[in-house]
DNA sequence: GACTTAAATCTTTTT
DNA sequence: GATTTAAGTC
């Protein structure tokens, strides 16, 4: 073999910005380093989107094309701020760069060279409630075969599936160690697995765990393709590293093998979605491969006051499994994070409404303040309680916009104009006939795909003496019309039109719900089609959860209500966290072993990293459950050991309650 | 086969 | 407390 040895090529340099001086001594190093394989360790508030910016922008100014760059991020959210932020930096070459979630980056290659693996480029993406849906009609084909025994329900088959894939683990080892009550069921649950896959399969579907996993595979069965996608990725970049899990750790060094220059970023101790497949084992471990990797240490805090720093690092130190970590700060002093006891939810929900109003009343914004909790329907009692004080706020978490049933219902009629081989999507809109159930609507789909694409629709004598025929006629005549609408997107106000009486008979709530359907119509405005639109709302749906906030015509934004997820890479100046229970934080479910209380303090670790100025915590002492009714709460164990690093807040009531009594007493 | 009612089972966090 | 499943009725 000869070899003809290139010379480097010199790149034209050309640096703008005066990276020495914007940066610490830690983040200079970060972004200058010529090391191929850097490993960030950034805590929480150090300045990690930062030096991501200015990393990109480092290598843009070094003379790398900035299609070459990838930069894989948690939440499109993220990418899009890290986008902006670079151009506004350097200019507009930032937005030239690759990337996005882990999931759309996947979704992109498999467009282009799915057809390799036999995966068609018009595949559809199944988001969770599909994916349940898939499960559960595969299901009832085995569960008759087992009478008599339990068998796992769709929400579990998917999240065992889920995780087989995820971390690349045998079924039979999952369900030893998380359903030992169904390893009796191995063999019959590994047929539906593979039942699952060729359905999928057969109707061109791919879940989200599927665009990660044919990704790889493309990759190892299709090694020039794999080749010629890494080349062009001359440098990854990924954040929120210790969120990954090891398919996406694979799948980053697929993406790095030519070129082998990846930085990765994150914070061991702020983990939180190993219910995901998720470990931080993949950032630990990252220093242990055979090439040497650089490590940074991002130490200084710039977000949070001295005492809520103080507070965090005491926090962690119940970890079972300890963190090395030393954050620093210079920030000026301020009070001690709060500890608040309410008498209930209730009084905890007027103590911050009365609360949030002050520090309004002392000019501090509503959008410099969030509420964080636990579970999304933490916030219920808070949400009334807003409401009637007219403050505007944004929730984020908990079901999503695209998740509620009528959207989804809205959603099927688009679908299956555009892929009339939509199954799901015809079993939505034609069991929302009446008269139409299961099987009927199997029959008809079967119907339809054989009938042509034309107006003679339902015009069969077979469906002629059904009781549900004019219903269908109905249907056909305004799918058709909604297929010719001109600028696409008014066929959502004509098919909302069409759906108004189904949703009637569906759900009480009907004109809240018809509202939703006109939020959906300015959505989808700005799409040139239904197809990219349909697309971005199962891999990227809006944030914002379905609860209405008021804050659309309101000139000032809105207060943040947010799960503690949700609130992962953000920060405001003052941060309340409510509903701080055992049992809510750590949750309940993760009583039973260490590693996952462990996870639950990193999630509380989060919440308090979140806060610049000031930090509260609440506990209602009394709580209510519908079977007990009202009993007595504990306190979240998190709080007890770091008391001494906190303040504790009493609230008093006005005396207004003279009259109260004396009413008791007469 | 669709719809109604009663009993059983989860209940969280997200791409 | 809500959703899902099973059993019973139209």
């Amino acid at each position: 073999m000869k070899k003809f040895r290139l010379k480097a090529v010199q790149r034209t340099s050309n640096f703008s910005i005066d990276y020495k001086n914007d940066l610490n001594e830690a983040q200079f190093k970060a972004v200058s380093s010529s090391a191929k394989r850097q490993l960030i360790l950034a805590g929480a508030g150090t300045g990690k989107t930062k030096t991501l910016v200015y990393k990109v922008a480092w290598l843009i100014e070094s003379g790398v094309p900035a299609e070459h760059i990838v930069l894989l991020t948690f939440t499109r959210r993220a990418a899009q701020e890290m986008m902006n932020r670079a151009t506004e930096l350097l200019d507009e070459r930032c937005q030239r760069i690759k990337g996005g979630t882990f999931h759309s980056f996947c979704t992109q290659i498999l467009r282009e060279h799915g057809t390799l693996l036999g995966i068609s480029n018009d595949f559809t993406i199944l988001d969770t409630a599909d994916t349940h849906d898939v499960l559960h009609h595969l299901r009832s084909k085995f569960v008759e075969k087992k009478k008599g025994e339990r068998y796992p329900n769709k929400q579990t088959l998917a999240k065992l599936f889920s995780l087989k894939r995820n971390k690349q683990i045998d079924i039979r080892v999952l369900l030893q160690q998380f359903y030992p009550q169904f390893t009796k069921l191995e063999d019959s649950i590994h047929e539906l697995y593979k039942a699952f896959e060729s359905y999928k399969s057969i109707h061109h579907l791919l879940d989200f765990d599927d665009l990660l996993t044919k990704t790889l595979q493309l990759f190892v069965e299709n090694p020039r393709v794999g080749e010629q996608i890494a080349s062009t990725c001359e440098y990854l970049l990924v954040d929120e590293y210790q969120d990954t899990n090891t398919i996406q750790s694979l799948l980053c060094e697929a993406f790095s093998s030519i070129h082998q220059k990846i930085t990765v970023v994150g914070d061991d101790a702020q983990s939180i979605y190993s219910f995901r497949g998720a470990s931080y084992d993949n950032i630990r471990n990252f220093p242990a491969s055979e090439h040497p990797t650089e490590l940074t240490k991002l130490e200084q805090n710039y977000r949070s006051t001295p005492q809520i720093l103080n507070f965090a690092n005491e926090l962690l130190k119940q970890s079972h499994n300890l963190f090395e970590k030393k954050l620093f700060t210079e920030r000026n002093e301020s009070d001690l994070p709060a500890i608040i006891p309410t008498i209930d939810q209730i009084e905890e929900a007027e103590f911050l409404t009365q609360y949030i109003l002050h520090l309004r009343e002392h000019q501090l914004e509503f959008k410099e303040m969030a509420v964080l909790f636990r579970n999304a329907s933490d916030s219920y009692q808070l949400e009334l309680a807003l409401n009637a004080k007219n403050i505007p706020f944004q929730k984020f978490g908990g079901q999503k916009f695209t998740e509620a049933a009528h959207i989804k219902d809205l959603l099927a009629y688009l679908r299956v104009l555009n892929n009339p081989n939509d199954t799901l999507a015809w079993q939505r809109l034609l069991t929302n006939i009446e008269g139409i159930g299961p099987k009927n609507a199997e029959d008809l789909f079967l119907w339809i795909q054989h009938s042509s694409r034309n107006e003679t629709w339902f015009q069969s004598e077979e469906w002629m003496t059904k009781s549900y025929y004019n219903e269908l006629k109905s249907l056909s005549k305004v799918l058709i019309e909604a297929f010719n609408c001109k600028p696409w997107h008014e066929s959502i106000a004509m098919l909302s039109n069409y759906y108004r009486p189904i949703c009637k008979r569906k759900y009480d709530d009907v004109e809240k719900r018809m509202d939703d359907l006109d939020v959906l119509e300015q959505i989808a405005k700005p799409y040139a089609s239904m197809n990219i639109f349909l697309n971005d709302m199962v891999l990227e749906p809006f944030t914002e959860s379905v609860i209405d906030t008021q804050h659309t015509n309101e000139e000032e934004s809105p207060l943040i209500l947010s799960t503690i997820h949700s609130a992962k890479g953000l920060e405001w100046r003052h941060v309340f966290v409510i509903n701080c229970l055992d049992g809510i934080m750590p949750s309940m479910f993760a009583m039973d072993s260490d590693e996952a209380i462990d996870e639950e303090l990193r999630l509380f670790y989060v919440a308090s990293t979140r806060a610049k100025d000031m930090l509260y915590f609440s506990h209602p002492r009394t709580s209510y459950k519908a079977r007990t009714g009202e009993y007595l709460t504990k306190m979240s164990r998190f709080l007890e050991p770091v008391k001494h690093v906190m303040e504790p807040w009493v609230l008093e009531h006005e005396i207004q309650e003279k009259e109260n009594y004396k009413q008791l007493e007469s």
